[in-house]
DNA sequence: TTTATTAAGTGTATTTTATACATTTAAAGA
DNA sequence: TCTTTAAATGTATAAAATACACTTAATAAA
C-alpha cells in the first residue's frame, strides 16, 4: 500500500449471498424478487452493504438471517467482484459468499416478505448485475469441497436416506453415481450412524434413516471421487 | 443489497500479493520493508490501493508489476480479509491474490527500489497486520490448484530438470516424493519435452533438461496425487 | 589409467482404490 | 397370494498409487 491513504477513492462494500437448498433431489437456489431500485422487479441475490462494525464474513451472516431466519449457517466466501461498471448506481464491489441451508428449516414469512422463491439450479432466471457469475463460481467451489470434505450433510434433514445422500452427491457433481459403489465409499467414511427408523414414504419396504456422527463428521477430511455411471 | 446506497459508509480497497518464486529447491516470498507508515521499517506484502478504473484482478497485475518489472504473470484471487481493524489508519479491505513468478526474472532493481527481499517461506519475518494470515491461505490455495493443474511449472525457468520440478512439488507439498513414482506420473500427463541438452551444474553426470509443451499443457487439468515416502 | 565419487536414470511387484454389473428382499396394495 | 416398487447387497476386474535398489555416466582424484 503505497500511496497515502488519504488520497485515495473509498467505495461503497456489499455481500451477495449464493443460497444452496436440497430439495425434491435438486439443488436450488435461495432468490430474492427485487422490489427497489436498481433493477426493480429482477431476480438477484439476497445481498446488503458492509457496515462499519462488522467483517464480510458477519455481514454474510447477517444478510442470510435476514432472510431465512437462521443462524449458525454454513457459509463460505467465494471472491469478490470488482469491476468499476458492475454496479450501475455507484461504484460498489461485492464479496460473494455460498451458503448450505437445509431448506426445510427456513422461516416462510420472510422469504415471503421479500418475495423470494427457491429456483431450481437447471431453471435460473437471468440474474441481475454479475449475479450469475457469482453462482457459476459458487457452484464450482462447492463441488471442490463437497470432494474434499463431508460437506454435502449441511443440506440434509437431521436423519435421511442413503438415497437421499445419494441423490445430493449426485446433484452437486452433476453426474449420476451407481448406488452399490456409492453406499461402499460412504461406509469407508465412517461419518455416518444407520438408525432403527425407516423412511416409508419413499416405497414399500421403506428406507432406513442416517444420521452424521457429529464428531467423526467434523474430523473428517476425505476425497469423495464417486465414479460415473449405472443407476 | 436493501439499503439505500446513500446511507452507506464506503470503505478503502486495497490489494495484497503474496509473490511466490522458486530457489534453491525451496519456495519464497517476496517480501517489501515498509519506508512508509504505518508499520515502517516492518514486513509487508506489496500491496495498494484499488484505482477508479480497474477491477482488483487488474490492481494486483499493476502492483505486481509495479515490484518486479513482470507482466502476464499468473495471479489468482484468493480472499478478501475485511476486520473492521485490519488496518490501524483507517478501515480498509484487502482482497489477496498470489502470484507464481520465475525467481530469475525480476527487475532487480525496482526490488531495491521497494527495499524488498526473497525469504524462504520457512523462514518468514513476522509480518503487519493480517498478511501472515493471507500467506497461510495462499499456501493452501497454492497446494491444491497444484494438485489439479500443472500450475508448479510457472516458477521454473523455462528449461529445467526433472529432479527441479520434483524439488518443487515437495516445496509445495511439503513432503519427500519418490522419484521414480514421480517420473512415471510426470510422463503420463505428457506436458513435457525432453531437450537434448543436460545441465552440467548440479552432478558429473549431467541431467537432461525438459521443456513444457505449451498446448498440452494449457490443456491438461490433472490431478498430481503424489504419494509419500522415500528419496 | 585406474579408482572413487556423485547424482542421474531406470522397472517391477504389491497394495489400494475405483469401477462395472444383477439379483434378492421387504412391505404394501390389488 | 400375487403384483409392484424401491431397498439392499457382493464380487470380479481394472486402474492407480506405492514401495523399493541397482546400474550408469561423467568427473575428479589417486
Amino acid at each position: 500500500m503505497q500511496n497515502k491513504y488519504s488520497e485515495q477513492t473509498r467505495l461503497l462494500v456489499a455481500v451477495d449471498c449464493i443460497i444452496f437448498g436440497f430439495d425434491n433431489d435438486e439443488l436450488k437456489l435461495l432468490l430474492i424478487k427485487r422490489d427497489f431500485e436498481p433493477e426493480r422487479g429482477r431476480w438477484s441475490l439476497m445481498g446488503g452493504f458492509l457496515q462499519n462494525d462488522e467483517n464480510t464474513d458477519q455481514a454474510a451472516s447477517r444478510v442470510l438471517q435476514k432472510l431465512t431466519g437462521l443462524h449458525d449457517v454454513y457459509l463460505e466466501q467465494v471472491n469478490t467482484f470488482s469491476n468499476p461498471n458492475r454496479d450501475p448506481v455507484e461504484r460498489t464491489i461485492s464479496v460473494a459468499y455460498y451458503a448450505l441451508i437445509n431448506i426445510l428449516d427456513h422461516d416462510k414469512e420472510l422469504i415471503k416478505q421479500h418475495s423470494a422463491e427457491w429456483f431450481s439450479l437447471t431453471e435460473l432466471p437471468n440474474l441481475i448485475f454479475d449475479h450469475e457469475a457469482m453462482v457459476q463460481m459458487a457452484m464450482h467451489r462447492l463441488r471442490y469441497k463437497a470432494s474434499v470434505e463431508p460437506i454435502g450433510f449441511e443440506l440434509l434433514p437431521e436423519k435421511f436416506t442413503m438415497r437421499q445422500l445419494q441423490k445430493l452427491y449426485e446433484a452437486i457433481q452433476n453426474q449420476e453415481i451407481d448406488k452399490r459403489n456409492f453406499i461402499k465409499k460412504i461406509n469407508s467414511l465412517n461419518v455416518l450412524v444407520k438408525l432403527e427408523e425407516k423412511d416409508m414414504t419413499s416405497s414399500k419396504k421403506g428406507s432406513f434413516l442416517y444420521q452424521f456422527d457429529k464428531e467423526k463428521y467434523d474430523a473428517s477430511k476425505f476425497l469423495l471421487n464417486v465414479g460415473t455411471l449405472d443407476s
